[in-house]
Parts: C-alpha cells; structure tokens; sequence
DNA sequence: GCGATAATGAACCAAAAGGTTATTTAACTG
DNA sequence: CAGTTAAATAACCTTTTGGTTCATTATCGC
C-alpha cells in the first residue's frame, strides 16, 4: 500500500502528541529522552511517533554517542502549504463576504428611515 | 477521546479520496451519487468518507428531494494553514541554504584544483 | 399506492494505529 | 570487563479505519 506522500504527511500530522513534537524540534534538535519528557506514555510509544515522523520526512536522525537527535525537517509542509493553496480563495472569499457585509452595515445611510 | 479540531481536519484529510471529493466540490455541489461516480469503490463507503468529513467540519449537506448536495466549508482549511504558518520559516530557510549552496558553486574559483 | 432512485444504516471483516511490557542493541564509564 | 544509559525491536492487545454486503428510509413520478 504505497500511499502517496501527501497522506503519509497528513496522517503523520493528524496526531498531536506527533504535532507537539514538531513544535519542541522546532526550537532546536533534541534527543528522543528529551522529547518524550513531557508525554504522559512510554519511551517505545514516542519512538513509534518518530517513526511515523522520520517515514513522512518530517524528521531527520542523526547519532551521537548513545543518542539519536533529531532534527526538523520542513519540506513535506511546504508540499502541504502548496496544497492548502489552492484552497485558499474559499476561505479568504468568506472573509471578503464578512467583509463586504461589514462594510455594509458601516454605510447605512444615518439618516435613513428618519423623518 | 474528544479529539482535536485540528487533528479531526488532518485526519480527514489524510485520505486520497476524501482529497479529491473536496477538490471535485471545490468546483462546485454535488450529490453523493455525483461524488462517489470516479471511485472504485461502493456508494456506502463513500458515504462513510463523508461523513468524515462532515463532522471535519469540511463540508456541509443541504437537502433537495432525494439528494443531499455537498458543499466545501473551507474553514477547517484556514485552521490548518495557521498551524502551518507558524513553520513557513523553515522551509523558506530551506530555499535560503539551498540559494546560498548553489551561488556558493557558482563562485569557485574556476581555476582551483588546477596545475 | 407502487416502483424506481438516492442515500444512509447495520453488521461484519481485515488491516492499521497507538499503546503497553519485556527484551535487545549500542555506546559510554569506571 | 561489568554496569549504566539511550534507544530500538518484538510481541502483544485494543480501538479505529476503510472497505464490503444487505437492509432500510425517504422522495419522486406515475
């Protein structure tokens, strides 16, 4: 079952404690001890995350020593950026609907239904 | 397991044929039997995938006799590229690094390694 | 009301996801 | 070498996912 990239990605993002990993490894490298630090779940549990991360490319491995650090790795969320984009006109149109509607109320004649 | 908005989204997204039914609705209603029409698969499990991305929030569903038009909500699609936002750094450093690797080739010496 | 059409629901199934504990591997430390 | 620390692997379990088929609901057209 080959999956495209694409979903390997998404589904890869689809978890938070994956997301919150990403977050941490966002501030700089670190080891699977320090990342697993703030779960609530086993060291293995984590490890199983960072390989469904490593597989999505989200994640890079080097090793030094006993440890493994890991680094962020950006690409597949430019992919799922460039994706997202050409979503982006429907959402933005909602907001230029609001917009419009605002702006509508702002122009109502103040002297209408006067008199 | 009151899951997260922003993993509900990722997941239902995480599936080729939810993918495309929103990419076919992104040009405009459409039936479910419409829908389901270029899939391989049987009308229930396309049920199935939209009711997945029902409670996504990624579509909605009016009612017009028998059929139940869809509709693209792309709110859902906004929260995701916030979270996405807040990466973009990191992948455009990508292209910085890998900008500044190849104008670095381009400025050896030509005459190195000679004689 | 009857039959066709559109779609959902129920029951079932296999495979994947997400977790556990126990075991193994690898590298440092004394 | 022996012991310790960091991490991965193995084996297992439960829940979720993505599909199936068969039955049901709802609405239209006659």
């Amino acid at each position: 079952m080959p999956e495209d990239r694409l979903s390997t990605t998404l589904s890869a993002l689809a978890d938070p404690t994956r997301r919150a990993i990403l977050a941490r490894l966002a501030l700089g490298e670190a080891s699977v001890g320090e990342l697993a630090e703030p779960f609530a779940m086993s060291l293995p549990a984590v490890s199983k995350h960072l390989k469904v991360l490593e597989r999505a490319g989200l994640i890079s491995r080097g090793r030094e020593a006993q440890w493994r650090p890991c680094r962020l790795e950006a690409a597949p969320l430019k992919d799922v950026n460039s994706w997202l984009d050409s979503y982006r006109r429907f959402w933005e149109q909602k907001f230029d609907r609001l917009d419009a509607y605002l702006q509508e109320l702002q122009h109502i004649d103040p002297d209408a239904g006067k008199n």
